[in-house]
DNA sequence: TTTGATTCTGAAAATGTTTTCACGGAATTG
DNA sequence: CAATTCCGTGAAAACATTTTCAGAATCAAA
């Protein structure tokens, strides 16, 4: 068992309050006591036993972040944000994935509660509303890539729609007249987003195909052998996100179809590895590390008493082309 | 404030201690207290505090990892085993990334340390005794992917050398000659044993020219390049991780060199984008998400009162065949 | 010299739980 | 019927800190 405050008093002969000034700066200590207390700390090698602090400071110095799941590439870009944002503010990040059902979702809201000073949540197939009903206002949280209707929490979104809208743009403006759409998992937030943003898109010249899909490379893989077998064929096919993308492309080069002489592909969040595909992905640019970065500054300014009432914050999104629509 | 005991007990017509007992179910309770313990808990919506609860349990039902960093598809699915097997554990988990340098690794034990029941530590650039001093074995510790020359504790560990090895004499039993190594962050143990095993599979029959890097696909991207102006040309380039292969791949690509007609390509690590890649790339699987849970799984058990004294590790590692070699 | 302020210090309270201890009453046993 | 066991209960201790409170000592000002 490790050393106490009572260790520590005893060996520098003072009193525990004496220990507590010295290691805090809280209050004067005399120099020789000072001394004494650092030294006898030095030599038990003791550390203050943080759950204790956190007891009674009501401050556990730590930020728990709640996520839908944790795997594929966006998801490692938005935890290096997290993690990234809370080592430079000296917190420590609590990390509860795989939530998508609303009772463990509950559950991880309530434990993550008293073990931390604030949230970020992200719940695409949630809404902000529930959220805030299990946390009751006694916990600071920031959502992040969530649907907040009546903006009565702070938020980081990004433009989900407009991005997915100016992409489909682009493409009718390159000249595409029957495009493929992969539609993201249906019942969550940002894939009807961006649904609705292809639609807008269109506008009157195109006219597009919807695909069932779920943010997966064999979503897209699938949804792209279908829209082959089209007719008549369609000359370009978006996905929801770039993994499906990725898998569309797969299907492609499997059947010796030329991108993008014969087919056009594009994805979205752009990814890192979306740059390093075969041809390189067009994709929307989702500066999500930055966007996590920016959900914790928030949290951090909440949790120090500032004021972060209107703290919305919706990032507007830019296409990035590259091969796989052409004209690089 | 959130309710604590004493309003539950207060409310209930008892005293504290039952309250604890009817929720922590841990002696008998009179069926009538019992019923009106439970109903004020719901009415109030209590939910005990774990910080006062880990303080006097000794035990905080968090798992700690340690991490280098959290970038790129590798460490999204180590994240994903992780949180995987916490949460069936009914554990949450406390992240501390961005560790490479000493001191804040130190920091992040002692931080991670009394918050935490056990911890996973994955330290590629250090060594485990270095980790054992900090804690001092008042804390279970299960390294992942890390040196632990006297198997003084637990670990998990996949064959770097054996894997590599394997690869690279896959690839001269298809008759190359001449191969370019990418290597991978010096001074890391993973990179240092891959590197070894690249050597041992060469034999006799087939020479090795080896370029710096730093599992990056920048550092892939400029060892390719190099490699395209060594003469004799080599015929195939193995990098010590993927994302260095596919920075290689695209190095190729855009010079219109031809995968894997005039260069083989191979990597390490079979990340899931790999296998999407176009040509899809030949790698070394590492079935990190499952190693995890194996980590967390022995961690448990540890942190449960079972015996792992011996529980070490080393998963042997297969090469998994893609385009990016031929010969599918 | 007295007053008042300032500096330093330790005892004790507080944080929100779980667990130990002691005790009264009921049930069981001899 | 006495002795013993068992069940149900509340008071109090324990966990490891920080913070409040009050008191002692020192020092400056009147």
């Amino acid at each position: 068992m490790s050393a106490s405050v009572h260790d520590v008093a005893r060996r520098a002969g003072v009193s525990i309050s004496t220990v507590s000034r010295v290691l805090n700066d809280t209050a004067p200590v005399s120099e020789d006591k000072r001394r004494r207390v650092l030294e006898a700390v030095a030599r038990l090698d003791y550390w203050p036993n943080p759950v204790a602090r956190s007891l009674v400071k009501h401050r556990t110095d730590t930020i728990g972040a709640v996520l839908p799941y944790v795997t594929g590439e966006f998801f490692a870009e938005l935890l290096a944000g997290l993690d990234q944002a809370t080592s430079e503010y000296e917190k420590l990040l609590l990390l509860s994935a795989s939530h998508r059902e609303a009772t463990s979702f509950r559950t991880a809201l309530h434990s993550l509660g008293h073990r931390s000073d604030g949230l970020i949540v992200m719940a695409p197939e949630s809404t902000a509303a529930q959220v805030l009903k299990i946390t009751r206002d006694e916990l600071p949280v920031v959502f992040l890539n969530t649907h907040v209707p009546d903006h009565r929490a702070p938020y980081v979104n990004f433009d989900n729609r407009g991005g997915m809208r100016t992409m489909t743009e682009h493409l009718v403006r390159e000249g595409h007249e029957r495009i493929a759409f992969v539609r993201g998992s249906s019942g969550a937030f940002d894939a009807e987003e961006r649904t609705q943003g292809f639609r807008e898109g269109l506008g009157c010249s195109a006219s597009g195909t919807e695909f069932e899909g779920d943010f997966t490379a064999a979503s897209g893989y699938v949804a792209a052998v279908r829209a082959l077998r089209a007719t008549p064929r369609p000359t370009a096919i978006l996905a929801s996100n770039d993994l499906a993308a990725m898998g569309a492309l797969r299907a492609l080069t499997e059947r010796s179809i030329q991108v993008p002489a014969d087919m056009a592909v594009a994805g979205f969040d752009d990814v890192p590895s979306a740059s390093y595909a075969t041809p390189s992905l067009t994709s929307v640019h989702v500066p999500i590390r930055a966007l996590a970065v920016r959900a914790v500054t928030i949290l951090v300014e909440w949790i120090q008493g500032g004021d972060v009432a209107g703290s919305a914050h919706v990032e507007p999104l830019a296409v990035k082309l590259r091969e796989s629509t052409g004209r690089i």
